[in-house]
DNA sequence: TTATTTATTAAAACCATTCTAATCTACTTG
DNA sequence: CAAGTAGATTAGAATGGTTTTAATAAATAA
């Protein structure tokens, strides 16, 4: 993605296009589904010759989120993952190479759910299916 | 649970039974369906006028994991939950007041899921159900 | 330009959890 | 029962992902 389209994109979306931010959002909205961490990004950002501080990628990631540019995915391996796909889906996660892959939304049916507690609203579903070798 | 046959569970799973365990076990295992963290065990076993480490209820958390007396939940408010209902189900969890509900097993489909990866196999479902409040 | 707001940063703090290594307890064997 | 040993408990230190701090720098507004 260009400069000027990732600047647009920022811009669209409330956030200042500074030089990490812009490097970030490259990085990250190629067209392509990603799902990264705090620091599988900072290897990519670091191999890719940019410089700029873990607490920079902390910040980004979660503003990026607010701004409803990324997806939070919690639960999976003690660290915190974001996913391009910003779409309602799960996951399967391959424990032995720690790595995510979507699944639709449509796989999954919820069918006869217990009555949901006395105002109480249903504000998400997170399904995780773990795979392991054999 | 009166502290014979608690020592006698201890036993059968293969762990010696000593005070902390016994004392443990007794508040875990009283046929209700309990949710905990190390933290909120803490608290009760204060309450109860017991006195034992914030490691050792670490430490017992996870042999009764092992021993397959617990269900180890994670994902769920940043802290590590336990479940004494080990059969295969899922939850609703209530963001307002962090406070977990069970949800069946049955009440969950998985229809036409992306075919899993060569040499993969699937090792456990987990659907978390988000509450708010309204 | 100058002022003002917002962002970045290195380093320190945080906090749930795990580790260490010293002490203690349950069980085994004589 | 006594003594030995394997296993358990503990306080406190360490760990590691993440957040905070507070000082500097950059973006925008006037």
């Amino acid at each position: 993605m260009i400069t000027s389209q990732t600047t647009e994109l920022l811009r669209q979306h409330g956030l200042r296009p500074t030089r990490q931010r812009i490097a970030l959002a490259s990085l990250l909205f190629d067209g392509y589904p990603r799902h990264v961490t705090a620091e599988s990004l900072k290897e990519q950002v670091k191999a890719s010759g940019i410089k700029l501080s873990l607490a920079t990628i902390y910040n980004t990631l979660h503003q990026f989120t607010a701004a409803g540019l990324l997806k939070e995915i919690k639960g999976i391996s003690d660290v915190t993952w974001f996913d391009t796909n910003i779409n309602s889906h799960h996951h399967f996660w391959d424990t032995t190479n720690n790595h995510l892959i979507d699944i639709p939304a449509s796989s999954i049916t919820i069918s006869n759910l217990p009555k949901t507690p006395a105002g109480k609203v249903i504000n998400g579903v997170e399904v995780i299916v773990r795979l392991t070798d054999g």
